[in-house]
DNA sequence: TGTGAGAATTTTGTATGCATAAATCAATGC
DNA sequence: GCATTGATTTATGCATACAAAATTCTCACA
């Protein structure tokens, strides 16, 4: 078992909280998988700190929701079921909804220049779903930036943060296709913002994520049982966005 | 100071957790300000422990943005600006509206039911303003768990949870006006729902919010600064929603 | 009176130790 | 062969110890 490396001292944070984003970090890329059990002594051990800190990192992803803590049992990375994700992914669709309106009538002009300009980059981007991934993950952090609401913002970006796990790029049938749909419905949220009409971007937004959310839930439900796995398991789970 | 109590440890939970509950609620409930210093030493000797339960306690709090954790320099409770507090006003009557959309949908007969029930066991407490918060809370909530939504239920229990600083009661003018038109436009909403109508529901709910939360932000602004103060500080800041 | 350097004190961050609950394993009885 | 109970081991919860950072205090000096 090789030792963590911890991100380095510059900033000005303490062990626990550095600990604490490797992990989320891991759970987040899905290299600690649902299910998984962790260990207080080996990931002191790991990290080549004492279990004080990790205790506290452990808290903290606790309180986040990324692990189950069950007292004195540890904790164990937080299982999404399906019901649990398809709510989700609901919330998102539905928050993201909210954002795009607010967007509509809140952007400023260089908010909106930049959202077109991406928008136009991704035009020229339609081979590599990683690439899409990124710059799809931007569009929609600009645009719930873009409704100036920090508490929606942040709710919005804590859904993307958790729901990641489940859209983990994956070479799958008709790449282009896929992207080119997403981009074209794209299109129509961001002339709606950028027209400032506020009802349309958010209908264009919610028809969007519907659509694709909708595929992940298909995708999802035709799994058997992910029971005790959860994404990185039942491969093939991903979609564009 | 006197040692505060802890709740009885019959529940399988930490003492970590208890305090962090402890010390959540005193924040809820405005016994701990705004901008207070939350002193590790003290706090155990306050609930009679060691520091490291404190510690963990605090970990939370700050991750579920209750205090400020700022490396090597303790916890203080969250200062929530008036920015922020506008932002958080807006984010709930856009959530609670999502809900009742949802609601009206999805909620089962006997949910409809106890929602009925409620409201019209509201009309004969229009005096006590204590009690009508009671059971204002609860038509809200009822609402939102109504989505069958868990995440979208969570986002908004906790913003009331977090706003209810903002919200206390208060004894000011014309308490039956204020209370008989909050329950005017509750009726709109439960009658809305109870006939399936999601669309107006929806809307019901945003103008019902969208009034309520009008009347808090324009008392939050007719005051100086509330800067190191907090609710509790600057009196006369409540509203009935 | 105000200011700044440096000492003294307080307070946080981390490590370590110990008690107890949980999990694991063994052996016994059926 | 399998379940059950008791012993052993392991892991967690909490307390304590200590080092380092931050704050406060002191006092000389302009």
């Amino acid at each position: 078992m090789k030792k963590k490396a911890l991100r380095d001292n510059d900033a000005d944070t303490t062990l626990g909280t550095r600990i604490y984003e490797s992990i989320a970090n891991e759970i987040i890329v899905g290299k600690l998988m649902p299910g998984h059990r962790l260990d207080e002594q080996s990931l002191a051990t790991q990290f080549g700190v004492s279990r004080t800190p990790v205790r506290e990192a452990l808290r903290e992803l606790g309180a986040r929701r990324l692990i189950d803590l069950v007292p004195r049992r540890g904790g164990v990375v937080t299982q999404i079921g399906s019901e649990k994700l398809i709510d989700m992914l609901e919330a998102e669709c539905e928050i993201e909804g909210l954002c795009a309106r607010l967007a509509a009538h809140r952007m400023t002009a260089m908010e909106k220049g930049h959202l077109r300009e991406l928008h136009e980059q991704a035009a020229g981007e339609e081979k590599s779903l990683t690439r899409y991934f990124e710059i799809n993950k931007e569009f929609h952090d600009l645009i719930c930036a873009g409704a100036h609401n920090s508490t929606l913002d942040g709710t919005a970006r804590e859904l993307r943060f958790r729901l990641s796990p489940f859209r983990r790029p994956e070479p799958s049938t008709d790449v282009v296709g896929v992207i080119s749909r997403s981009t074209g419905e794209h299109s129509a949220i961001v002339a709606a913002i950028l027209a400032g009409e506020a009802e349309r971007a958010y209908e264009a937004m919610r028809v969007h994520n519907a659509r694709v959310n909708l595929g992940a839930m298909k995708l999802l439900q035709s799994q058997p049982h992910p029971e005790e796995s959860g994404p990185g398991n039942g491969r093939s789970r991903s979609q564009a966005s």
